[in-house]
DNA sequence: AGAGTGAGTGATTGACCACTCATAGAAGGA
DNA sequence: TCCTTCTATGAGTGGTCAATCACTCACTCT
């Protein structure tokens, strides 16, 4: 919150240093997932939006063409970021066999996914594909991590949609804050998903 | 939509029947489902859940104290449906081996979210955990859903796990509308996933 | 120094939303 | 028939939201 401290106030004095237009987008597609994690896509506001990003709200309108263009493009950037992910763990694990290639997939999932903040967005996103270019921005999505885990692992169809199966039970137990509720019903949801505590 | 004239105006004259504030209710948590699937609780309006049940808005504030309690309601009810709809795979299952009830589970469960209003509403609440009346309808949801499983099937917590997991996966597929596109990635997705069509 | 370009904002607007209230009308019992 | 209780609505109210606009200021180039 309040990254505007932080770019432009490095002194005391009431100088201050304009970013490029491109910066400060990616300053709002890396701040507004906090935002649209907890709320949504129809529940977050866009003075919200901007208030993370250290930004005016009118402002917001000029970097971005209205509130949907701006979901579809943190959703578009959180994409980017998974499969980051996914090819950080092929690269681990070398030129194994496919499924020790998607267990450290799946190990550097875990790991992302500690920032709750990245997963939720991705849910939201998955809730909200009443919106066209959303649904086609989370088909895209998937489509993509879906055909890099093919190419990446060799593994055969059963095993890439368990990978996927799992994954999504590891989501719905992160969005339904059950990991760590010590109770059967949540110990059995979770058994075996590594726990990254947030940092 | 428009269940009022079904229940109210099966004459032509404009003489008009009451329903008691109970029977109105389990019509609003019936119908409620279609509104509250596509746009989730903050992006639907009383006045659409109103309009779908055929009654004022203000008279909703009678039957509900505040849209959180009526979407509460909704979950709750449906919530209900899904273990109607586990218990009925249980009983056509009989008393057989532990696998053969899971899989008769999931086929109930794959024929009872066709109807997609239903699955949507479940899913919009899961990513709506950040009101604390809506998490906490959510966590008990799973609760009793997971231990029914587990008592009515007698398996192992690694089956039930995989049995969620693949429900997960399911709930997912019919979320972003993958289960018609003709495409690698979605096929794999949906690999054995049986797809009844909307009645 | 002065002109031109792009970053950035305060104030506003019209639409819409959750929620309220006063009141009308139906059902039913004495 | 009159009276009470309950269903049901029309017409608001205050507040909030996405989107717009006129404007200021910072930086760059000449």
């Amino acid at each position: 919150m309040c990254e505007w401290f932080i770019t432009h106030m490095t002194t005391k004095s009431s100088r201050r240093t304009l970013s490029t237009a491109e910066e400060r987008r990616a300053t709002v597609m890396r701040t507004a997932i906090d935002a649209f994690a907890a709320r949504g896509y129809y529940g977050t506001t866009t003075t919200e939006v901007a208030k993370h990003a250290g930004i005016s709200q009118a402002y917001l309108y000029r970097l971005f063409p209205d509130k949907e263009a701006l979901f579809v493009a943190v959703v578009d950037h959180c994409a980017q970021r998974i499969r980051e992910c996914l090819a950080d763990g092929a690269a681990r694990a070398g030129s194994g066999e496919p499924p020790a290639v998607l267990a450290s997939m799946a190990e550097a999932y875990a790991r992302l996914i500690a920032d709750r903040g990245l997963l939720m967005v991705v849910m939201q996103a998955n809730c909200a594909a009443s919106e066209p270019a959303i649904r086609d921005a989370v088909q895209s999505l998937y489509a993509r991590q879906v055909e890099y885990v093919r190419a990446a692992s060799g593994a055969t169809e059963e095993q890439i949609q368990e990978f996927f199966a799992r994954g999504f039970l590891c989501n719905a137990v992160v969005a339904m804050e059950a990991e760590d509720i010590d109770a059967p019903w949540a110990r059995t949801l979770a058994l075996g998903l590594r726990h990254y505590p947030a940092e």
